[in-house]
DNA sequence: CTAATAATGTAATATACATTACATTATTAG
DNA sequence: CTAATAATGTAATGTATATTACATTATTAG
């Protein structure tokens, strides 16, 4: 069903993916779109003329990753009724992202634009807004555990959403230095111990 | 005392002062010697007389950034008799530091050479090995404390070093995405529980 | 005062990188 | 087969950025 013109000598999708990579390993600043030509092995013009530029290229591959995030550590959270197993959940399925062996270790969305010079300051957004997106979803399961009436009742859904962020964007930064999977595991058990202690 | 030669007309300390903090903010790949220059005041071969180049330059900025955390929450480690005392108070020098409104927000040391291009992976290695030294200073102060007896004989100074390593990355980044002060302290609050519950 | 010294200002240089111009080639619609 | 379409390869282009060349100026040592 394709249309008329010279087909692509490369799979979109694959391509996507790769480039994908390559900015969850450098983050937008440093990646060149040398790195991503080369990696899907064609020219630049093909590339230019697949996903149109730098920036377009950007949103498309935090759009895929994203989708990591939502059948990982998002879904975990409402995959189970109880508010430990849920936190417990979603924390080891960031921990196995961050550290998988398939892909560069840390979180693409916490760490591809931290220091952008201002011309690419909407990165910086985009990603801070998923970020805060992801918060919004933490502190609602906080709220719903609240209210049934899992944990007690001046456990604050809001402050506890905080510090899970701030741990998760911890273990982002761990995993970059090079921290293993189990030893990130090992500091998120500790890290449990905050939310198991408002249990009823 | 000075020496022959036209003298500088901007203080050297001063320059490195506000490089440090261009740096801080931006990152050192997001920073460019045009920033730092015209912050300076002056022009491109005084900064280059004066410090040599980009790399030496921020050498320089980040031994100058090392005192401050030296003279922040290292020190406050050992000031305390009491590890509970010891740990709480380095946490909330980190967050008095990285939400000052002195100076950007976040860590120099864990934000600002994260993504480096290959030619300066130097960099993002001297960052690393800094936030080794912290890790390796926080696991002694913990076997002390193991040894003097405040904590549980279980208690494990390496896994717990790394759990509150992983909190202050965390720390760094929640300033950096503008996460205010009293929040970052009731997440160490919460943090903390995790030594507590290892005190004898 | 003179020479040596070292910083300054102007203006280049060199390189990396994102992006595009243009001619060419491979495909489909009719 | 022909025209329309769209990707390809080669080779530019333009811009940002780190760094330096060079002539000039301000200072100190003797």
């Amino acid at each position: 069903m394709s249309s008329a013109g010279r087909p692509r000598t490369f799979d979109r999708d694959v391509a996507l993916n790769k480039a994908m990579l390559i900015f969850w390993e450098k983050g937008y600043e440093g990646t060149t779109m040398t790195d991503i030509i080369s990696a899907i092995g064609t020219k630049a013009p093909s590339v230019y003329a697949a996903f149109g530029n730098k920036d377009k290229l950007f949103n498309e591959v935090v759009n895929l990753y994203a989708e990591t995030l939502k059948a990982g550590p998002l879904k975990a959270l409402n995959d189970h009724p109880s508010i430990y197993d849920a936190i417990r959940s979603s924390l080891y399925s960031n921990v196995d992202i961050f550290t998988s062996q398939n892909n560069p270790c840390s979180c693409l969305i916490m760490t591809a634009a931290i220091n952008c010079s201002p011309e690419h300051i909407e990165h910086m957004n985009r990603l801070k807004n998923l970020r805060s997106g992801y918060k919004r979803v933490l502190e609602e399961r906080f709220k719903q555990a609240v209210s049934d009436g899992q944990l007690i009742s001046t456990a604050n859904p809001q402050t506890l959403a905080e510090f899970y962020m701030t741990f998760v964007h911890g273990l982002a930064l761990r995993a970059k230095d090079g921290v293993s999977k189990s030893e990130l595991q090992t500091s998120t058990d500790y890290a449990l111990v905050t939310v198991k202690l408002m249990l009823k």
